[in-house]
DNA sequence: GATTTCAGCTTGTCTAGAGATGTTGGGATC
DNA sequence: GATCCCAACATCTCTAGACAAGCTGAAATC
């Protein structure tokens, strides 16, 4: 979940951005036809199977469809949700949150802000914690983007006892994220969840999601409790839910 | 859409469907890891393309995800939702409704019951199509089946004077589907199509695609009139919506 | 014991072909 | 004029390689 973005983009998704690009720019309009196989071949020189692949990533995305023997058009209508993130399991809490996504590429979520820092956490939080008053938490503000568009906001609050010193505190948490430095440290967690429907309030949430107030948003509240019954972190977090869901919602 | 379906299958979608029986017969669990592209090369004897688009249909679907250096692995919670169908539009209804998939692979709806009949429309429908008391509706109905899964209830009612002797009356009604034998009649239709989120009544109906009544369906209404404004078509479908939605409403 | 290195495995990207299959439109035929 | 046939072109399927990049665990090293 703290991948870096990869430095060289595979020549297919390049392509595939182009023709997005164009699309987006009102180039091809829905319903035209798109450059084929043939077309991408002689543009940019690559073979026909990569050619296919990037107009593999379109279809996927539903954003064009192909027609046997006739070409590549540009879909008329297309859905508004792509994507799905899944939820955190025990399985990928190794890992936090992975995107689920109708290409055959899977991509993750990136981390593009951060801050850290050490404060007092909000009352009912430093209570879920263990804070004495007074003592201070690690705070893990950060925003995650997917495609460029940020997408989620997440809070953690960890007791600054329990990770001073720990990797934690650093940019990049290393393999398997946060929750494998709180194994490490000996609290190995099991989190519980809970998701709200809300609506976006007004304020700086707002802005850095770029979202208009009462938008539909999920709020997400995390616990982790090491396995002796001690909290050991609070997470919150505010999704977008426009434009992702979070995977057990389909259920719904 | 009145395709007949590929007599023979592409040797990826067959490996495809073979992984994703066992999947289903719980001979791969969630979490289990799936046979690899080598595994597949050496079982099947196919290229290495070949497995990795079969593995690919799986993880287009959302069944299965990849992880680099590592395995394929069948997925912990998968969407519901995996399809849509496109909205019935000007440029598509030549071909009817065709369906989105995040298969590299598009599918198309297949008809897999069909009768044709003359006899009177319910009252409404004859009003609206203008017939005369007594006189006869063209009437077809249809099951469409996606996957082997009934998902779609049609039924079409057309005057009767106005396609006898038409191709349209056929099991297969031709290239272009009914509204390209109404144009070919001089009858060019444009529709006006309501849906209505519904819940499926007990009876026939609820037999034919399988679904207690009670489920969750989309109910479409759709009238076709000819460039005069006389109507000319008019057609009910039932939808199954818990798995398969009309595209548009993703903006719902 | 703790750390680092690396071989071997995995999936990801890409090539340069080949033949199959579906569509379209024009020309020959009736 | 209407129908049939076919060449051209499009996507679809598949092959047999190659190298890149990420992960894991064991061996070597500190």
């Amino acid at each position: 979940m703290t991948s870096s973005p990869r430095v060289t983009q595979p020549k297919y998704q390049r392509i595939a951005d182009d023709l997005k690009r164009e699309i987006d720019a009102g180039r091809y309009r829905p319903g035209d036809r798109l450059p084929g196989e043939n077309d991408l071949m002689a543009t940019y020189g690559v073979a026909r199977m990569t050619a296919r692949q990037a107009l593999g990533v379109l279809q996927g995305e539903g954003i064009a469809e192909a027609r046997r023997g006739v070409g590549v058009f540009v879909r008329e209508f297309r859905p508004i949700r792509r994507r799905g993130i899944q939820r955190l399991s025990d399985r990928t809490w190794g890992g936090g949150a992975s995107v689920w996504s109708a290409d055959i590429a899977s991509r993750e979520l990136a981390v593009d802000q951060l801050s850290v820092a050490e404060r007092e956490a909000p009352e009912q939080i430093a209570a879920v914690l263990g804070l004495k008053p007074g003592e201070p938490a690690c705070v893990r503000s950060r925003r995650f983007v997917l495609d460029g568009k940020p997408v989620l906001l997440s809070d953690s609050y960890l007791p600054a006892a329990l990770v001073a010193g720990s990797r934690i505190t650093d940019p990049d948490t290393g393999p398997g994220g946060t929750y494998a430095r709180l194994a490490e440290l000996g609290h190995k967690p099991v989190h519980f969840q809970e998701q709200i429907r809300s609506r976006m309030p007004a304020g700086d949430e707002a802005e850095r999601l770029a979202l208009a107030p009462g938008t539909p948003v999920f709020l997400v509240h995390r616990i982790a409790f090491a396995e002796d019954g001690q909290a050991v972190e609070v997470n919150e977090m505010v999704l977008d839910s426009a434009s992702y869901i979070l995977e057990y919602d389909f259920d719904a």
